[in-house]
DNA sequence: GTCTATAACGAGATAGAC
DNA sequence: GTCTATCTCGTTATAGAC
């Protein structure tokens, strides 16, 4: 790994844990292990990092549902690994990128926003396919359509991590999880 | 309006608008219209007035239920109500208190955290009742208990707020509070 | 590409006069 | 209860040597 993608990945980290503009170039010098200044030749700017973070977490986030498209299971497994995806941001005491991105969104420079847009789209056209999916494999009933519920889905999702993290209760997350999935599933 | 309740509108608005973090006493001062200094005599630190705002909050709020609860109408319009609240929340910008207080977590003061968790108790408990009032007049099928749908709701209000915020869909909003409801509502 | 050094500013907090 | 003045520290960012 060279030292541009150490600096992104020390820097998602950190947004994940406290927020766009809770951390500085210092935290990030000392666990890269130089200077701050010379964070400043790969980043002029920390909306120019933020711009990067987000790119290339909605590139992650793309690889993960590929990854998931192409398991040989139904569609209710897929949706069921891309809640884990959720799940195991929760116990890393991370909150996802870009819901805390969402939650800085004042504050942030405008070039970031078209990026945090981006990824929820990515999200919510991606969970729409996996429920159309279902829907024609008779496993999920809907009640409007794909896309409405991928947008629950996807808030529903967000809400949970967001409220799990601060309280510390991880058995409510993985209560609204379940129910959630229970809601469209086919009973029988 | 004293003094100190004019410093704690004018903050709660700050934390909504920005987060915790992200405003300063001098942006208080400013538009309360006194020196900086001034609010020390107040609220010693930040982290005091951090747990006075959430006090304050969840004292809203309770008013807020309280008066949706007395109204004379069934179960359903006040769940309409409710999310009412959240509607006009994003139509201020704004984030719900809680929810922004929750993306600074872990960076908050340890002494704020259990007036958090007790806000988001206070939600889930009162539409708990909600909900089960309204499954005993035949308004709602529940198909778990009234206490996990609660938790559904309320992650789901808090992540639909939180991303139509930041992204500005306040139509992906609205949809997702109608189905929201719709999934809960009896048919016919 | 990394470094030292520093600029320029804003943060929370305090002392002490009025 | 509010003020002026100040302290200490942390922030992003830049200049210029190596």
């Amino acid at each position: 790994m060279d030292t541009k993608e150490h600096i992104l990945a020390v820097a998602q980290k950190l947004v994940q844990q406290r927020g766009f503009n809770d951390f500085s170039y210092a935290d990030i010098a000392e666990e890269v292990g130089i200077r701050k200044a010379s964070l400043h030749h790969h980043f002029a700017t920390k909306a120019e990092l933020g711009v990067a973070l987000l790119e290339t977490y909605s590139a992650q986030l793309n690889n993960e549902l590929l990854r998931i498209s192409a398991l040989p299971v139904k569609a209710d497994a897929k949706l069921n690994a891309y809640c884990s995806l959720f799940q195991s941001s929760l116990q890393a005491k991370c909150m996802c990128l870009g819901g805390m991105m969402a939650s800085d969104s004042l504050t942030l420079d405008k070039a970031m926003l078209p990026g945090l847009k981006h990824f929820f789209d990515l999200n919510t056209e991606w969970l729409a396919e996996v429920l159309a999916e279902g829907k024609s494999q008779k496993l999920f009933v809907l009640t409007s359509t794909a896309a409405d519920h991928a947008r629950v889905l996807l808030a529903a999702l967000e809400g949970a991590l967001l409220i799990a993290r601060a309280t510390g209760d991880h058995e409510t997350f993985d209560r609204i999880v379940w129910l959630l999935i229970k809601s469209i599933t086919r009973k029988g």
